[in-house]
DNA sequence: TAGATTGTTAATCGATTAACAATC
DNA sequence: TAGATTGTTAATCGATTAACAATC
């Protein structure tokens, strides 16, 4: 299904249809052309088409796509039938409001359990997730093997966790400290969610030149 | 001092610039070349050079960048001594978090204020930022005016509170909610921060083809 | 059938990389 | 001065847009 390689701005706008198609699948609408849906999410129906067209034809002459269908397949094409597994690391402020308030199983993703060191948060449970002790991170993962691992402990320890991630199998790493990870396994994926990376673009375009 | 139009590709990697360039100023580190700077980021020198000059020239022949001008240099033309004032609205877990754990003043933003409806938490300080009741938003922004805001209520308010904010006079909106904001104020940004495409783009490079 | 709309090939546009004269 | 490295112009590469035959 997959062809050749993906561009990076494909894979950015996938996440983007797929939310798209959701809303409107839960709206109801049963079929939309690539020129209706370019125009609503501000991509020209060309685009649409063509970024499709990297994993095949989902649509049909004279009629455009069928949204459920085309939802289904791009869901494929993000991996959220694939029963990944996550835990999490670091259950302080973010870890916590990412726990309670972030939807994993909405991305196709079981959030299995978390970690942190302090005592009065190990043992508990946090929106349901257990919350174990850093130390018994490599025993939890030979039994229950996760291929994400979700990084929200303090800077200072960052690498040395996401290290330890990586020799427990973990294949992808969601990134929330504001660092850039040094991992040096080759086929390890790193998402950087860079907060103040997005506070000062956005503090950039709002910066007139007086 | 900006010139042109400056490409989005461009502007996504000056925050990267800062942080890299803080990291070195912070280390004590003077002077840095393009290609020393490249290879530690991950860019070529060319790139570099081509980015920031955009903005001017910064460097010296046969010298290199001098990283404590540099550094200033790029925190000027993101706006980072510009002033900027925020006001955070939902100060439930995401928005606490925010509060707790970010911090604005890194990127030069002052958080001045939080908004918020729940009865046990009007009226509170979190890490020393009021919270007020929403309904006082406009009274609030008319006598402390804010250039940003920080959108981290539900769903389903999202667009309501996004418009009064912009007629507030606020004019970027950094918004955490997983919605497309329909806002129709032309010369407000928008900058989104949605958690699930990020994991979403994760989730699809980490699923290899069976 | 006629109209609509796809998937794909070709044309254009923009961003990245390479090259090099200028100069510290 | 000689070596290093910039800023900028030209060349290359890749992504977006346009066009259109195929076809539902």
């Amino acid at each position: 299904m997959k062809k050749d390689k993906v561009s990076s701005a494909v894979i950015r706008r996938l996440p983007r249809y797929y939310r798209h198609l959701n809303d409107l699948y839960l709206a109801g609408v049963e079929r939309i052309s690539s020129n209706a849906l370019g125009k609503s999410m501000g991509l020209t129906a060309s685009q649409i088409r063509q970024d499709l067209s990297c994993f095949g034809g989902f649509g049909q002459q004279g009629y455009g796509y069928n949204i459920e269908n085309l939802r289904g397949e791009i869901s494929d094409i993000l991996g959220m039938n694939r029963g990944h597994n996550a835990v999490i690391l670091g259950a302080g402020n973010l870890g916590r409001a990412l726990m309670e308030n972030f939807h994993f199983e909405r991305s196709g993703v079981a959030l299995s359990a978390a970690f942190d060191v302090a005592p009065d948060v190990v043992g508990q449970r946090l929106s349901g997730v257990p919350v174990h002790h850093v130390d018994q991170l490599e025993e939890y993962l030979g039994q229950h093997p996760a291929s994400i691992g979700v990084l929200t402990v303090p800077r200072s320890v960052a690498n040395r966790i996401a290290g330890r991630l990586v020799a427990s199998g973990v294949k992808g790493i969601w990134n929330f400290t504001n660092i850039e990870l040094t991992v040096d396994a080759p086929d390890i994926v790193i998402e950087n969610v860079h907060f103040a990376d997005s506070l000062l673009a956005l503090s950039y375009m709002i910066s007139e030149v007086p």
